[in-house]
DNA sequence: CTTCGATGACCAGGATTTTCATGGCTTCCC
DNA sequence: GGGAAGCCATGAAAATCCTGGTCATCGAAG
């Protein structure tokens, strides 16, 4: 499992990276917030561990950001506040568990394990929504306003992949790596012309358009 | 939310039931470990609140029996015990969380609201597996002893159905109304032709046969 | 030994994907 | 404002892939 560790206390921070990694995890430790934000931002983790008291950004901040970019990543608050309200507000600002200082090891383990193997469904979600649109990923299926639409295989792949980066511009390369699994450059417009045929599906015989089109880069879906 | 409360208190029992209501949520209270093992069984929840302490069948023992048939509904243990290791032991039996009493309800309707805001893979599972062989609905994507599979549109729709029934007979006309959309009988033997390519990319190349034949009948997929 | 199923080859038709050509629209620069 | 160049959109043609059908042969089960 892959852990990121987000603790300012060097022997705390050193006991549970230790600890989970003897345990088979992969860990990271940072020592602030702010960099821990970054780190949780760019890396993909499985359990964040993060204490409630940090320099710069706390703990509680980081989390509310973290959830507000629709970072779903479960998070286990590390806190020596041992009061109920404390507890309270750590759950609800988005945390899935929460461990008071000083707490045994086992516990920590236990607790990480039970957060890991809920359901990942997570970092990767069934169904993908964007304004009124929305795919079915399990079931193959997309609706627009109540409207079930009809896509070819390549079409779907292309949807999915800028609906999974909704309102991130996609260039034609990266879109051609990752739909096409082309890694040069074939000097066509596959995808202009895939990206013509989406719309003339998802977007003709609607109100507003989805697939945005940034000159000069590439596209992008209209975040919801 | 539906929720099952299994509480041999009755006064604990009530207090929970009752702010539970008014936050709205639809509330089953049982006061002891056999008839909460029954009720959770013939019933759906979204979150069952269990004591660990229950005349009769014990709460750790009700939540691994569960565990056992597959239910995977998320359950907040509660306890009088305050002992590290009891704490352990119950995430381990397949707890999700786990409150000490005495709590304070604001806590108890937190957590629960942490727990039940997990996704739902119950009725519609992203993966199907039958021993060594697993399709990831989700990704389209088929695996045998690690190795990828590749398999064609209407293979993969074929696999799928018949992993979704695993052990139980399906007839060629099953799988042709089921798979093929055909209401009556063509007199041809495409399921058969794709059976064969079937078995020709999921069990030729490895040891043991998964698609079995059903002389007279049909086919089969192997339990797992 | 009879019947049912397995398999491989092959083809045709259709569906899907890609390429290509054209024309429109922007942007930039003078 | 007038071009020119680059970008993009799109329709149609071409290429490719997938599917279903047929058939012949072989093997296994009853």
């Amino acid at each position: 499992m892959k852990i990121l560790v987000i603790e300012d206390d060097a022997s705390t921070g050193a006991y549970i990276a230790e600890g989970l990694r003897e345990e088979g995890h992969s860990v990271d430790l940072i020592a602030n917030g702010a960099d821990g934000l970054v780190q949780a931002t760019i890396g993909t983790y499985d359990v964040m561990v993060v204490d409630r008291m940090l320099p710069g950004l706390d703990g509680m901040s980081l989390v509310k950001t973290l959830r507000a970019t629709k970072n779903a990543t479960p998070v286990l608050f590390l806190t020596s506040l041992g009061g109920v309200d404390d507890r309270i507000e750590g759950l609800q600002a988005g945390g899935d568990d929460y461990l008071v200082k000083p707490f045994v090891f086992g516990e920590l383990s236990a607790r990480i394990a039970a957060i890991g193997r809920r359901p990942r469904t997570q970092g990767d979600p069934t169904s993908l929504k964007a304004a009124d649109l929305e795919m079915d990923l399990l079931h193959r299926k997309v609706t627009r306003a109540g409207q079930v639409i009809d896509l070819l295989p390549r079409e779907f792949a292309l949807l999915e992949h800028l609906m999974r980066r909704k309102g991130r511009v996609q260039t034609r390369t990266m879109l051609m790596e990752a739909v096409w699994d082309i890694h040069y450059d074939p000097l066509t417009n596959v995808v202009d012309t895939h990206i013509s045929r989406l719309r003339g599906k998802v977007d003709k015989p609607f109100a507003t358009e989805l697939i945005e089109t940034v000159r000069g880069s590439g596209y992008r879906i209209r975040e919801g």
